[in-house]
DNA sequence: CTAATTTGCGTACGGCGTACCCAAATGTAG
DNA sequence: CTACATTTGGGTACGCCGTACGCAAATTAG
C-alpha cells in the first residue's frame, strides 16, 4: 500500500466511479475496456484465488492488458477495492420479497441475506477495511430495512442503532466464521490439522485447572455448525429487538422468538 | 504477505510460541533479543504508525538490529501478528471484578472492555484475520464467561452461543466504528471533508425518489455517537439474551434493560 | 491535411517478506 | 587451554507489489 497522492482526492474520485455516469471525452481512441469489465475480472480472480493473490498486474493479466492500461479506468488499486465491494453488496431477492412481511421477517432476511454473501465471497469483509465510500447498492440496502421499521413508534435514531446493530452482529460474526473456515483453504490447513494441532495443548491447558468452567462443559458444547450458532445468535438478538419495540407499544413482550424451547415461559 | 512454507508447520510453531516456555539451547551465543521484546516493539510501532506501517524491517529498526535477526525468534510476520494478538487480548481489570456481579453486569463488563481494547488499537481487528491460534489469554476470557453463565439453565452449546454472539456483535461493531473513525487518522481524510465529499450525491440521491424512507428521516437520525450506539445495540442484546433465560427459568421475561426510555439511539 | 487529445503500456523506483549463507560468539569435550 | 559443535546476527538477493512517468499509436476536430 504506498497510497500518497492526497487521499481527499482519492476519496472524491472513488464517489464519482460509484455515482457518475462519466460521459466520453470525444477525443481520443475509443477505450477497449470497461470499468465494469475489470470490476467483474478483479471479483472472479478474487473468487477464485483470493484476496491474497489479487493485485492489479493480474487483473490486468486476466484481460490481456498491461498492468498500467486499469489505471486509465480507475485511480488506484484501493477504489477498485470501493467498486468490487458496491457491485456485489446489493440487496438480493430474500430481502425485497420480505420487504412487507413484519419487522421480524425482514430483518432476518437481511441477516441471512448479508451473511450468505459474505460466505459466498470471503473476501469482502477484508477489503472493506480503507473508510467505506458509500455507493448505491449499500444505501438500497439501509432503505429496505428503514422502511420495514416505519410505524413501531421508534425514534429516528432507533431506527438507524437498528440498522447498525443487525449489520454489526452479522459481520462480527461472518468474521469469526471465515476466520476458521475459509482461512483452512487458503492456508491449506485443514480443519482436522487445526485442531489435531491445537490438541495436546488444549487438553494440558484444560488438566491445569486454570480454565475449569470450561473444563467442565461436555465434548457436544463444541457441535453446534456454524449456521446453528448464526440461528442461535440471531434470534437472541430479535428477541431483544421485539423487546423494546414491545415497549414502544405499551405491549408485554413475548417469549423466545424461533427457539423451540421445551420448557416455555413467557408472560 | 508470501507465505508459503508449509502452513501447517507455520501453525505448529505458532501453537508453541505461544504456549511453549522454548527453554534456550546451551550452546551457541546468548540471543540479543527476547520473543518479549520484540511483540513489544511491534506493538508499540502498530500503535504509533499504524498496522499499515509495520513491517518486518520497522520492528528491526526499532531494537536496533538487522531486518534478519527478527527470524531467529519468530518464524513470520504471522506468527509475531498472532503474538501481539494474544499479548493484548487478555481480559482486563473490570471483567474479573464483575465476575461475581451476576450475567448481565458480566457480559456488559466483558463487551466494554473488549469495546475499548479494540479501540486502544484498532489494528488488532485487522490482524486477526488469518486462522486464530488459540492462546492463553484468549482462553481465559472465555473461561470467565462460561463461569458467569453457570446456574442459568443453559446447555452447554447455548453457553457456547452466547459467547460467540456476544463477541460477534462486539467486533462488529467495533469494525464499523473503526472504519469511520480510525481510518480518518490513517487517510488523513477527516470527518467534514469525509461528508462534505458525500453531500452533493447524497443530496441527489435522496431527492431521487429511490430512498424514500430514508428521506423521510429527520436529520438528528444520524446523531448518536457512537457509544450511544455501543450502549444501545449491546441492551438490546442483552435484553435478547435475558428472554431466553428467563424462558430456561420458567420466569416471565422482563421489559428492556438499561434503556432509558425516550433518549435512546444510533448513530 | 495538421493539431489536439486520449489510450495502451513499457520501464523504473522504492518497499515488502524472507531464503540463503557466512562470520562471530558461545558452549562443551578432550 | 585448545578444538569443535552449535547458535546468533545480519548482509545480500530474489521475486513480488503499487504505481509515477513518459512516449508511441489511435482518434477526432478544425
Amino acid at each position: 500500500m504506498t497510497t500518497d497522492p492526497t487521499p481527499a482526492e482519492q476519496l472524491r474520485r472513488s464517489i464519482d466511479l460509484l455515482w457518475g455516469p462519466s460521459e466520453r471525452p470525444a477525443r481520443g481512441p475509443k477505450p477497449s475496456l470497461t470499468l465494469d469489465r475489470i470490476v467483474e475480472a478483479a471479483i472472479a480472480a478474487a473468487d477464485r484465488d483470493g484476496i491474497g493473490a489479487l493485485s492489479m498486474r493480474r487483473v490486468a493479466g486476466e484481460l490481456g492488458v498491461g498492468a498500467m492500461s486499469l489505471y486509465r479506468y480507475v485511480p488506484g488499486k484501493a477504489e477498485l477495492l470501493a467498486l468490487m465491494l458496491d457491485r456485489l453488496i446489493l440487496p438480493g431477492e430474500d430481502v425485497t420479497q420480505a420487504a412487507d412481511k413484519g419487522w421480524r421477517e425482514l430483518l432476518e432476511a437481511v441477516a441471512r441475506d448479508s451473511y450468505r454473501l459474505y460466505l459466498r465471497h470471503p473476501w469482502l469483509l477484508r477489503v472493506n477495511w480503507t473508510r467505506p465510500v458509500m455507493g448505491p447498492n449499500s444505501l438500497a440496502g439501509v432503505e429496505i430495512v428503514i422502511a420495514g421499521l416505519a410505524g413501531l413508534g421508534l425514534t429516528d435514531q432507533e431506527q438507524i442503532g437498528v440498522v447498525i446493530t443487525l449489520d454489526g452482529f452479522v459481520t462480527g460474526f461472518v468474521r469469526q466464521r471465515i476466520l476458521y473456515d475459509a482461512a483452512a483453504e487458503e492456508t491449506g490447513v485443514s480443519d482436522e490439522e487445526f485442531w489435531s494441532q491445537h490438541h495436546p495443548v488444549l487438553v494440558r491447558a484444560m488438566e491445569s485447572g486454570n480454565y475449569p468452567a470450561m473444563a467442565a462443559l461436555s465434548a457436544e458444547a463444541y457441535d453446534a455448525s456454524w449456521d446453528e450458532s448464526f440461528d442461535f445468535g440471531l434470534d437472541r438478538l430479535l428477541d431483544g429487538f421485539a423487546v423494546l419495540f414491545a415497549a414502544r407499544r405499551g405491549i408485554p413482550p413475548p417469549g423466545p422468538g424461533e427457539t423451540r424451547a421445551e420448557d416455555q415461559g413467557g408472560a
